[in-house]
DNA sequence: TTGAAAGCGCTAACAC
DNA sequence: GTGTTAGCGCTTTCAA
């Protein structure tokens, strides 16, 4: 078997050079436990001769831990994923971890499988964005004593999240469509089994409600299923109804599908219709017209679970302290798409 | 130190149940491996029973792989690589290989960190889509004899990677306008330190050449800076010419922006000027109009650029092959943004 | 302050 | 077909 020119050196290589033994080697790089500075040097001076990099795999294996945490997503290409995951890998690394990344589809099966290979001493505890009602396997995470932390979707009150202020926001986003004198305001909504929606739903009610609009199903549209049938969904009412004078979308992508629909049935946005999305995905400020969004701070959510996520896994106490979540500020970015 | 309820169990814990030794229970769970059906049955049952994992630090360190591959990309936020990490996760997680993902924001000094991170038994191989002019750490892999599959961004013949037909597709989609009865047409160009870009230059003079078309510096626009230039570089010349009727963006983001910027002087797509893109990101298709453009099979190149690294991994008479390039077709989709 | 030795959990000779 | 044993590369007692 051939190897190349360069093999990875191991601690003993270094050990020799610097003619110590290897735990004075490990003392030395570890920093942490008093070595002589004559040795530390030689020690040194011998890693950077040999190039030398420990083993993490030994490393992990003797000191119980991986230093690399599981992300686990729906998938990455929903626009609000990458800079999610951008602030958790960001994060991460600058703490000396590592990012395992799992796309689940929002499946179920998926997920587990990936859990379970991940589980194995691969990494030492789990970020989610992923909420179906069956999360038995987190709770068994939990149950194992692996840290866990969810992030964008909320499952219940016993885990530690990192979520927006959908409810507010919602209210917000809806009280200015209000404010700027619109009377009749649709929703756009989306998997009511996921608690940010229905967080987002009622906030829309609750905004409604203490301006003195009345609440309408008929205007409440459901668009659960994937992306495509948004757009008819809104190209059929508007057809044939011509009284809508706002439409607010719980995410981006519906957003910018209604617009299209409303387009193509030959009114404008916003002099006919005005339109509010959720997120402020990238390319939002992109288009024609700009959107008005609620932009939630993704970059720094993924920073957040990460820290909460790292903060419980050097807790070496297990003494379980009680879960909380954190919520942070979603607010409203004012551009073209609204009157 | 309390420990959760549950803890891990050791293939020593399976071995003692099942009342045989630990490596009988190796050999059960490895299946290539002769092992007397009862036998067999009894350490399944255990497993079960223990709901044992095997501990992959360990067998990691004592095969000397790790079965998980790095991938190092500047930035998964831009928009062109959530398709590709999709491709690449989807392929390794199929073949057992966990994906670690890092961004290297076209910094050279973060891609040199995360790859000697990774190097130390972390990975068993690299994809990167990444290319400074300055690759000493990706020959320095190479050295080591560490497997390395280049994606979308080529280097040089001298390393594996997964490439499109840049000059070509680019040619095809110029010769589409041409052949629409477009008289001038302008481009906007990328880094020119990327081939990719110089491919698809190279693509769009060709095409204008073997059609007698003049080729003329003065419509060749360089926003190779971040993408808020683009914008400007454009609407600056539109507000003062109307002599350009077809404009090929070498991305989709420029071709975003040079719509937005068409627009915004007056001018309308596609009825004054017909632009096409490349890539295919995500959102062209819910565009107003929806962009023309040269499709990247991105979630394809992901996969096949794992596929490859795999078999270089597995190659394990590692007398080097050759390095092959493989190259994927892009081909033009036609919307709304030509005539 | 340092070295010797044990051991993390697993696999692979090598015996039988 | 199965058990014994050594060892992957590291950290960490325990002694000196």
């Amino acid at each position: 078997m051939m190897k190349g020119k360069l093999v990875m050196h191991t601690i003993k290589d270094v050990a020799k050079i610097a003619g110590v033994s290897t735990s004075t080697v490990s003392r030395a790089l570890s920093g942490n436990i008093p070595v002589n500075d004559d040795t530390k040097k030689r020690v040194l001076d011998a890693v950077k001769q040999l190039n030398y990099k420990p083993n993490f795999l030994a490393k992990g294996l003797k000191e119980g831990r991986s230093n690399a945490i599981g992300l686990i997503i729906p998938d990455i290409r929903n626009p609000i994923f990458p800079a999610l995951a951008r602030g958790v890998e960001d994060t991460a690394r600058s703490n000396g971890f590592n990012v395992i990344f799992s796309n689940s589809d929002e499946n179920i099966e998926n997920e587990i499988n990936s859990v379970n290979m991940l589980k194995n001493r691969w990494v030492d505890g789990f970020i989610f964005a992923t909420a179906s009602l069956d999360c038995q396997h987190i709770h068994q995470l939990r149950e194992e004593n692996i840290p866990v932390v969810l992030m964008v979707r909320n499952i219940e009150e016993s885990f530690d999240a990192v979520v927006t202020n959908n409810f507010e926001a919602s209210y917000n986003a809806v009280k200015y469509l209000i404010d700027r004198g619109l009377k009749k305001i649709a929703i756009i909504n989306g998997r009511l089994s996921l608690s940010l929606y229905r967080e987002r739903y009622e906030g829309y009610k609750k905004a409604l409600e203490d301006h003195g609009i009345d609440f309408s199903e008929e205007i409440c549209f459901n668009c659960s299923m994937a992306n495509g049938n948004c757009y008819e969904v809104v190209k059929n009412y508007f057809s044939t109804h011509r009284d809508v004078d706002g439409v607010f979308a719980t995410n981006d992508s519906k957003a910018i599908e209604a617009i299209r629909a409303i387009k193509d049935v030959g009114l404008r946005v916003p002099t006919d219709i005005s339109v509010i999305g959720f997120d402020d995905i990238q390319i939002s400020a992109l288009l024609d017209p700009q959107l008005t969004t609620v932009a939630q701070p993704l970059y720094d959510m993924g920073k957040l679970a990460v820290e909460k996520l790292i903060k419980i896994i050097n807790e070496k106490s297990k003494r379980k302290k009680k879960p909380q979540i954190d919520v942070v500020k979603s607010e409203l970015v004012i551009r073209n798409s609204t009157i």
